[in-house]
DNA sequence: TATTGTTATACTCTATAACTATA
DNA sequence: TATAGTTATAGAGTATAACAATA
C-alpha cells in the first residue's frame, strides 16, 4: 500500500527534524564550554568509565588513531586530561581525566540534564515513556536490519 | 524529581541513536550517488519546488553564500542542475534543475522510499502512527523553545 | 547605498599512510 | 611480525571578508 510508504516517510521526517532540534540545542550547551561532540564524547566516556587506552577509546567512538591524537592533544592542551604511559605495555597509553577536567564535567552535566529536561517537557510523564519504548524498539530494529 | 531527569536523558539517548542509525542507513544511499546531504537538499528542494535563487535556496538549508557557491560549482560540473540569470534583476541566479539532475532524484526516490519503509518496518502501524504524533509534538514544542 | 553572488582564504574535523617504539 | 600511537599530509565542507555587478 502507498500509505504505508506515505506513513514511514512521514515518521522519518517527523524523527529527523525533532532530533535535530533536540541536537542543536543540546550542542549549544556544549559550544558554550568550546567542545565540539568528539572532545565531549572522550571526556564523558572518561569520567563515567574512568582511564582507557586511546585506542579503545577511539574504538567506542569511531575515530581513527590519527583522529585521536589530535582530539587528545587539544583537550590535553586545555589541561581537560592526560597521557600516562603503561608500565606493562609500553606502547599502550591510557588517557586519565584531571581534577580540571572533571570540574568542567561536573560543572556540564546538571545543566545539561536541566537543558535536557526543559526540552522534553512538552511531553507529558505518559507520552515520555511511550515515546522511549517506541524509539528504543525503533533503533534496535533498525541496527538490526545492518 | 530525579526521575523526571532521568527519564528525560533516557529518552534524549533513545532519540539520539534511533535518529543516527536511522540517518546514517539512509546516507548510505546517497553515498551509492556520490551525494552529500547539502547536495542532495539542494536538488530535492528544486525537483519538489522549481526553480529557485541561490540566496533562497541557502537560506532554506541553513548554507552561506560562499558555500553555496561551492555546492552549486559541484552540482552544475556534474551537469544536475544550470544556473539562468534572472531578467529582471540580473543580480538574481535561479538555480534550476536539468533533465539529468531530475532522472537522478527520479532514480533516487523509490529507492529512497523502500529503504524508509524497511527501516520503519520494525514498529507496527499503530506504533508508527503513535511516533509521528509523539516527535512532531517534541519537535514543535522544542523548537518553540529557541 | 543595498543586495546578489563570487572569489580568495582559512579553519575544523577526519582519514590515510608511513613511521617509531615496543611487544 | 604485530600492535599502539604519532606524524605528515590531504581532503571535504563550511565560514568569513573583500569584491564586482546590479539595483
Amino acid at each position: 500500500m502507498g500509505n504505508d510508504i506515505e506513513r514511514a516517510l512521514k515518521l522519518f521526517i517527523v524523527l529527523s527534524r525533532a532530533s535535530k532540534v533536540v541536537l542543536e540545542e543540546s550542542n549549544q550547551l556544549l559550544d558554550d564550554y568550546n567542545l565540539n561532540p568528539s572532545e565531549f564524547a572522550v571526556l564523558e566516556l572518561l569520567y563515567h568509565k574512568g582511564k582507557q587506552p586511546i585506542q579503545k577509546i577511539g574504538q567506542k567512538i569511531l575515530l581513527r588513531s590519527g583522529s585521536m591524537t589530535y582530539v587528545v592533544d587539544k583537550l590535553e592542551g586545555r589541561g581537560l586530561l592526560e597521557r600516562v604511559t603503561s608500565l606493562e605495555d609500553k606502547r599502550i597509553i591510557y588517557i586519565v581525566i584531571t581534577p580540571t577536567g572533571e570540574e568542567l564535567i561536573n560543572d556540564i552535566f546538571p545543566k545539561h540534564e536541566q537543558h535536557i529536561k526543559k526540552m522534553m517537557s512538552g511531553l507529558t510523564v505518559d507520552e515520555q515513556n511511550q515515546a522511549i519504548d517506541l524509539l528504543k524498539k525503533l533503533g534496535l530494529s533498525v541496527k538490526n536490519l545492518s
